[in-house]
DNA sequence: GTGATCAGTTAGCAA
DNA sequence: TTGCTAACTGATCAC
């Protein structure tokens, strides 16, 4: 990360020839890359028989490249921040997407067994079998597969324990067809 | 935003002590202010009749100071980058719980009609009332609310189109309270 | 002292 | 020339 980087300005430093060694000598012969990974203790042992002078130029100038490497880290960890939240959008928008497919399957379901369900109760009707529920059918109209994206009333309203239904059949009328039934009660669960 | 944050370091412009009016002067007195807001034309007015020297130096402090701003809009526009990031986010989520909730509404509507269907079709077969159908039902269990965040079967095979539903009663048994039906064919749709 | 972050500066790219 | 942005720097804050 913080290779050749240092060619920008040459303020203080005072070399500005191509002259690779500089009349002001850089007191103790260290790269970098060195000075940045000397610890304390090396550090103080390095800089033990120097003017006041060359130890504060060293100490400034190590504490320049640390000052470095933390403004790197400091941009990476912003834009690791900043993909962490964009992953974190596509495994949302994925989630929108596998529930809206989950969502129009049960959707489909529904509808397809309400015509069934539909299809025996006007049987039953035809045949003057009366076919009582608890609750009346679902109000809902189940068929519209574009969903409306900010409907927030979805129906809270019922309890939907109606698990029993109730067949019972009239006591008898002339159509043809049609038989006698004793009161039946069918509960489930 | 760029009011009086100008105090950090004093490098080439050479003002350090105190005093308010240094020895070399600003050539044309104007502020940060009034220099960045000119237009090309007033910044050649400004510069007439000065020598190439403070020329360039004008030039180049209105060129800092323009790049001052446009850092501050840098930094600015990230922060707003991240916080629009970030909303969106938020958005999707609440899609995510409200999809989860219209998913369950679905689905226990969908269980409680499938349970009186049951039911219907369980007296019916008590009084030797067929019903056929034209595949059978479903095979999932909608019971569970606990949901499978990945469960990516989500029985895509049926093609869902089946709204037909045949309803037939045997010719007759000696069960007690079941009549005579003739075969009826119900078709929806 | 160390690490992080902010505001300002510079270099360099792009329109 | 203008605007933007990456990298660097000094200042400053928290630990």
């Amino acid at each position: 990360m913080s290779k050749k980087i240092f060619l920008s300005h040459v303020k203080s430093e005072g070399l500005c020839d191509i002259t690779p060694k500089p009349i002001t000598k850089p007191s103790p012969n260290v790269t970098d890359d060195e000075l940045v990974a000397l610890s304390v203790k090396e550090l103080n042992k390095l800089l033990k028989g120097l003017n006041r002078e060359d130890v504060q130029k060293l100490k400034q100038r190590r504490r320049t490249l640390k000052n470095r490497g933390y403004a790197a880290n400091c941009r990476e960890k912003r834009i690791s921040q900043k993909e962490e939240l964009e992953g974190e959008k596509d495994g949302l928008r994925e989630e929108v997407h596998r529930l809206q497919r989950e969502n129009d399957v049960v959707r489909m379901e529904l509808n397809s067994l309400k015509s069934r369900y539909d299809a025996l109760q006007r049987f039953a009707e035809a045949n003057k079998i009366h076919v009582l529920t608890a609750q009346p059918l679902y109000l809902g109209n189940h068929m519209h597969h574009s969903r409306p994206h900010l409907s927030l009333e979805s129906m809270r309203t019922e309890p939907m324990h109606h698990e029993s239904v109730i067949v019972k059949a009239e006591p008898h009328t002339e159509r043809k067809s049609v038989g006698h039934f004793s009161s039946v009660n069918l509960v489930r669960n």
